[in-house]
DNA sequence: AAATCACATACGCTTGCGCTTATATACGCT
DNA sequence: AGCGTATATAAGCGCAAGCGTATGTGATTT
């Protein structure tokens, strides 16, 4: 069994963060995704893909024999979740940084 | 040489987010963030420590033998705008399930 | 039904991560 | 100076991630 990978390791692979970007623009089958990572087999992106459905990021569906996949809405929001409360840290330090510049 | 970790990476490992939970209440010496966790060692944390260090996510000053931790503010930021386009994603689909839920 | 296409899985390999133990460095105290 | 304290680095190891080659599976075509 592959080892239940969670959000944030899942997206931490630069090639699974391009397909993401892609599946952003539009939901496109496996074959236009392994197309658009020359580097990389078909069975390589076959496996980030199958890493991505399994932390819920993307989903598929058939079609014919082609698999379309495409971005699942609330995926990401766990790691945004995460981030909220660190995102007061920088917005503070900006307002601080513009009260001192107008200070100045 | 250690190889240039990026962020995704570095917040990817589950005991670094613990870190930087820690630091996010308040600066904190290395040795109490090595007491935080009780399950690894000193030299494991420091390395933590390194990383985060190194992809910018926290800074350290010296207080004589000590070293004093604290959250970069702008660190996460990258993640952050990373994400932005993303968010508009699970947005829209909550305003389309709201508007389905009030029509039906 | 046989061949082909689109995609997933199996297997074996290499490389890098995270860990521990051991050691170095630097400061503080007596 | 000598010793404990606080932290970082070095060395070595096990394990899992990511990769390619080979193969399986199901749909399509002829």
């Amino acid at each position: 069994m592959l080892s239940a990978v969670d959000v944030f390791e899942a997206v931490a692979e630069p090639n699974r963060r391009h397909l993401l970007g892609l599946l952003a623009e539009r939901d496109r089958t496996a074959g236009e995704l392994v197309d658009s990572l020359p580097t990389l087999t078909q069975p390589a992106v076959s496996r980030h893909l199958r890493v991505l459905r399994e932390v819920g990021l993307v989903e598929v569906r058939p079609d014919g024999q082609r698999r379309i996949y495409a971005l699942k809405p609330d995926g990401l929001q766990r790691i945004d979740d995460w981030i909220t409360p660190y995102r007061r840290f920088w917005r503070d330090h900006l307002a601080a940084l513009h009260q001192h510049l107008e200070n100045r």
